[in-house]
DNA sequence: TACTATTGTTACAATATGCAACAATAGTAA
DNA sequence: TTACTATTGTTGCATATTGTAACAATAGTA
């Protein structure tokens, strides 16, 4: 799907698509060590929800996926991991999408591609707070950054979607290099850990979360970083790996 | 949808199901030391395929999965696991069901139901060789366990759906009762300890494995099994949880 | 009663993790 | 220059976990 402003989105070609499959974006930044969310708000309404999306006919799942971050990011050669499935049929929940219609000036008609039941498979993605440019849906009139203590409600089951994307991050933590992510090119120690201790949601021991880092092999020394305070300046580190 | 045999399957109301949506099923057995998947054979061709369905309009897209597994084994109660969506276009290859459908009388027009793209979401089951009791499909003639290392070759993508699964049962071994499931109810500590052996595919320390699983407290020692043979008997245990 | 094979258990080493103390040091203030 | 502060890098030690090997127990056999 071609991006684009305007009317004439209005007439996108739903036959294009595949019927009842989607894809929801968990789309995760980190800033002054708070995990940050996109969210749209629909146009006129206090509707707020994931960035999502369907799926081309001639389109790969993964693809559909990484073009929705692309679109609401202009963020390309990010990772995306697949984490669940939603399928309930509590889910299914039209009304909200028929205001959503009414208030862009589409007619919800019955049948509308819009309005049918949909089986959403959850994606998340880590991407870098300052170089994501959250752009707007055609039906959204913002989609922005979020605390994720602080989200607004969000439509149908999003918020489970965003729990669940939560506990997968949480256990790969590991796995994921999630500070190649969601930290600078450079960072101290103390930022990594931080960037742990928010997404974990509790404290880490300092020495011993030092020891694992450095023993994990995955990051270079740099230099050092004047921080201008009154005390020992830490190390710069990098990863040395490519993700 | 109800089991029926004979020819009224063959019309199947495939309006009332979702367009695109399907679920596969991995369900896995263990008998003499080797695990074993339930695998369809479509009549009168060399075709081999995973057990799976579609998701009716009405039904919960879990629902679907335990369905599926009870119409080919008429067991209840089984806990399935979500694994992955397979999402690639490459899985979209209609010729072998235009085949099975031709072979059954069924007339392959150019829309047909089972000739689209299906986005299919894996799940796996862990049940009891002894107990289930394999039963085809209405475009199958058979519904039989094989053991994993002596598959047949497998339509589409199955094959990479089983490895997926395996993958996932590998990573979740300590937090699914795999014994509960896949053992009679009462047990050595060797037949747990070939079963984990046989499932993660390498050998395991035999005092190390011991201490670890009765640590695990969920564990009851029952009594002892005399074997019959030349040496002390083993202890039997059974799992004090339900899953 | 001795022997065999396998099980249950324990001792010890290697490794990882949590905790606390110590040393190093960039800036600050005298 | 020198003491002081706050934070970092590092190390030692207790604890928990896991791998390895040895030892003790024992059901059946000869």
């Amino acid at each position: 799907m071609e991006q684009k402003t305007g009317k004439e989105n209005y007439e996108v070609d739903w036959e294009g698509f595949m019927p009842g499959v989607a894809i929801d974006c968990v789309i995760f930044g980190y800033h002054e060590k708070v995990l940050k969310i996109l969210i749209l708000e629909y146009k006129e309404t206090d509707f707020f929800a994931l960035p999502g999306g369907f799926v081309r006919k001639d389109e790969n799942l993964d693809e559909a996926a990484r073009r929705v971050l692309y679109e609401r990011t202009k963020l390309r050669d990010i990772s995306l991991n697949q984490f669940f499935t939603f399928g309930s049929l509590k889910r299914f929940n039209p009304k909200p999408m028929r205001i959503v219609m009414q208030k862009n000036g589409l007619e919800p008609t019955k049948d509308h591609f819009l309005l049918q039941r949909f089986v959403s498979t959850g994606y998340s993605a880590l991407v870098d707070f300052k170089e994501a440019k959250p752009i707007a849906d055609f039906l959204s009139d913002s989609c922005r950054w979020y605390d994720i203590h602080h989200l607004p409600s969000l439509l149908w089951d999003h918020e489970q979607i965003i729990q669940k994307a939560l506990e997968s991050l949480r256990e790969n933590i590991d796995h994921r290099a999630v500070g190649l992510n969601l930290l600078d090119d450079e960072f101290t120690m103390r930022e990594l850990r931080n960037l742990y201790e928010t997404i974990l949601g509790k404290e880490l021991n300092r020495s011993g979360f030092h020891r694992k880092m450095i023993n994990s092999g995955r990051l270079d020394r740099i230099g050092k970083k004047n921080t201008g305070e009154a005390h020992r300046a830490p190390y710069l580190y990098r990863f040395n790996i490519e993700e």
